[in-house]
DNA sequence: TAAACGATATACTCGCTGGTAAAATATAGA
DNA sequence: TCTATATTTTACCAGCGAGTATATCGTTTA
């Protein structure tokens, strides 16, 4: 395909909207593998080859940065949490299906990034927005284990900690999953899910 | 209890090994309500009613103030592991002691540290310490669960997969329990267990 | 062609915080 | 009492990194 140097008005939006784009797959890269206050922006610059200012020409500030980041991964859970809704079968069965994909996307750049993003780094606003977020998703999850104990398909279990529990084993592999080496992330997945559906016990 | 202001060289040296740990727990404290990097020097020491090279008087610096902390809470893991390992019961009993000991550990100010401290943050150095000494309550958890499989009281899975999912789930609490308000640790930790253990499917 | 605009770079400021030098004060022991 | 040692402070330095003022250059549009 032809690309001509002189762009159309739609062309430059886009174009625009890519390189933001870029800048955000950038920072979380360095954010996840050293840590947000190790990552400077000059860090995150020089990975793009282009220097400090244009970052902020695109995004305000460093805590934005952030929060566009974890935004992202949010929204995946948010996908997640709604394709389980309509998936077909038991509430454990829908609720599996939920528990996999959360897996999978936080094994991801910006799902990584969700778990490691721990509040306090965030500005006060940022931080209060982005607990509102989480507990979007700790709600979607509430949601299916209790519609599982209502038709009989997850044993009664206390909701709010089952879901803490489950949330909180699979966010573990966002702080040890490498993607170069060992298993792919589906089936680390699928095996803790299926642990934590089981259980340890023997049947 | 007399106390004169004269004290003894054995005294002296108690005296000095208190202002230690003072430090390191207020040190603790901060690292876990605003982050390491958030929390400076300069506030631990205001927290203390002291200066800050009076810390560096006790402690090399901030990186081997973390330091101490995490392996203050890693001791604590640890002796949990060897407490454990001599309680009576089938393999899947030690384990559930052992899971229970851990939460509750893990919700305790040094535990939380552990959990909350990603390598990043330490020097190259202390970094590879701290692995090491993760990797070790790591190896206590996966040989309490091969041992359980072992006498027929663990289903037969994959035990390294289990052990990063029981202790991902059992690390969460550590991230958001906040021991002023709703539950005790000690029911905290008895629910994830039985959750843990007993899974969700209905029996 | 002139003016406006968008994208990017250079070169800077400024605050914060880890870390230190040196002095002051106290305590212990000879 | 004098000296050595331990404890703690004040006052400082150095470096890093977030964020900004300003210049440049190319592109668009009037």
């Amino acid at each position: 395909m032809q690309t001509s140097p002189f762009r159309t008005v739609e062309e430059r939006k886009v174009e625009r909207e890519q390189k933001r784009e870029a800048v955000l797959r950038a920072a979380v890269r360095l954010f996840n593998t050293h840590g947000f206050h190790a990552a400077s922006l000059d860090d995150v610059a020089a990975s793009l080859g282009v220097s400090k200012p244009t970052i902020y020409h695109y995004l305000g500030n460093k805590d934005q940065v952030l929060f566009e980041c974890v935004t992202r991964g949010i929204e995946q859970l948010r996908d997640a949490a709604s394709a389980a809704r309509e998936h077909p079968g038991s509430g454990l069965d829908r609720l599996r299906s939920f528990l996999r994909h959360y897996a999978e996307i936080t094994m991801g750049d910006f799902g990584r990034c969700v778990i490691r993003t721990s509040d306090e780094v965030l500005s006060a606003e940022s931080a209060d927005r982005f607990r509102e977020l989480k507990r979007e998703i700790d709600g979607a999850m509430r949601a299916l284990i209790a519609e599982g104990i209502a038709d009989g398909s997850i044993a009664p279990v206390n909701v709010k900690l089952a879901a803490f529990t489950l949330a909180g084993a699979l966010n573990w592999p966002a702080r040890w999953h490498r993607t170069d080496g060992g298993e792919s992330a589906e089936t680390v997945a699928t095996q803790m899910v299926d642990i934590l559906t089981g259980g340890l016990a023997p049947r």
